[in-house]
DNA sequence: CTTGGAAAGTCAACAACGCTGCCCTATCAA
DNA sequence: TTGATAGGGCAGCGTTGTTGACTTTCCAAG
C-alpha cells in the first residue's frame, strides 16, 4: 500500500529522477560525501600508526563486544588476513582484547580495552559530529530518504545483516 | 521559510533521528552502501590492470571533456603522483588522450578516446544500474533526502564545486 | 580411541594506490 | 630576464586489499 501510493506519486510526478543525469549526479554525490564521512576519523588515525581499516574494526568491536574473528570478517567483507594485520597492531597496542572461547577454543573473542573504548569514541564522535550536521541541515524527513537509498543499495546480503543488527544482537 | 517549516516540524515531531544510535545506523549505512557502490566497477576492473582510481579519472574526464591535469587534480583531491601514475597507464592503453592546450601550452586537454568512452560507459553502467534500482525502490522523495543529506555532508568546498557542476561547465 | 576433515586463526609475499620530497622541463607573464 | 605555474619523473614509504600455505583445535565416523 506504501509502495503503490509510491508509484502513483512516481507516475503522476516524475519519473526524471532516474534520467542518467540525475543518476551521475547521486554518483558523484556519494564519492564526495563518501570522502569527508571519512575525513575526519583519517586525520586522527593519521598521528597514530592507523588507518581507516583499525577504525572499522573499532567500531563493530565496539557494536558488538565479544564477537569472533570470523564475525567480523564477515561484517567488514575483508580477508582474513587483512583483519589479521590490523587486528594484530591493535591487540599490541591493547586497544583490543583477544580470549580464547569457552566453548570452542579455536575461537578468540574480540573486546575493547578502555584505550580502545577511549579511541574509538574520539573516532566516532568526529564522524557523528558530521552527521549530526548534515542530519540537522537535512532534516528528519531528508534523513528517513537517505537511509532507505542507502538501504535499498546495498547488496541483499548485507542489507538483511544490517537490519537483523537493529537490535544490537548478542550472538553467543 | 522552507527552513523554517523544517525546524517547526523538527521540534514538533521529534528529534530522535539524532541520537547517537540513529547517527551510528547512519554511518553503518555509509559504510555498507558504499561497499556495494564500488563493488560492481571494482570487478570489472579487476580483470583489467585496472583500479578503483582509473574508474574515477575515466568518469571526471567523460563528464567534463578537455579539462587540465590540474582540474582533474582538485576534483579528485589527491596529489600529482597518485594521479600521474594513474594516468599514464590509461594513456599508454589508449583509453585516454593528452592533448596540449592552445591557449596555454603547459596544459594538457584530457579527453577519452572511443576505447576509453566505450570503458567508462560500461563501468558507471554497472553502477548507474544498482542505483537506479535503488532509487525506483526508493521513491523520488528519498532520492531528494538521500541527495540532500549526502550534500550535507560534504565539505563547504567540495559542495560549491559540486553545486556548481550541475550544469556541466565548459570551464575553457 | 583414533584419525581425518573442517573450522579458526596466523604468517609470508605481492599489488593497488594513497602519501612526501626532490628535481626537471616548458611556458607564461611581469 | 626572472619568478611563478603546469606538468611530469624518480625514489621511497604506509595502508590495506589479495592469495597461498601453515598450525591449532574441534568433532564425528570408523
Amino acid at each position: 500500500m506504501q509502495k503503490k501510493a509510491r508509484i502513483q506519486q512516481m507516475v503522476g510526478e516524475d519519473l526524471l529522477f532516474l534520467t542518467d543525469d540525475q543518476l551521475r549526479r547521486g554518483i558523484e554525490a556519494m564519492f564526495f560525501a563518501y570522502r569527508a564521512f571519512t575525513a575526519d576519523p583519517d586525520l586522527i588515525l593519521a598521528d597514530m600508526d592507523f588507518g581507516r581499516a583499525h577504525h572499522r574494526a573499532l567500531h563493530f568491536i565496539n557494536r558488538d563486544p565479544g564477537l569472533t574473528v570470523t564475525s567480523l570478517l564477515a561484517v567488514l567483507g575483508v580477508t582474513k588476513q587483512s583483519l589479521n594485520r590490523v587486528l594484530r597492531t591493535l591487540i599490541e597496542d591493547q586497544l583490543v582484547e583477544s580470549r580464547v572461547g569457552h566453548r570452542d577454543r579455536r575461537e578468540r573473542r574480540l573486546f575493547l580495552t578502555d584505550k580502545g573504548t577511549a579511541l574509538e569514541r574520539r573516532l566516532s564522535e568526529a564522524q557523528r559530529a558530521r552527521m549530526r550536521t548534515a542530519y540537522r541541515n537535512a532534516g528528519p524527513q531528508a534523513v528517513a530518504g537517505f537511509r532507505q537509498v542507502l538501504e535499498a543499495m546495498m547488496d541483499p546480503e548485507t542489507r538483511a545483516q544490517y537490519q537483523a543488527m537493529k537490535e544490537l544482537p548478542d550472538e553467543n
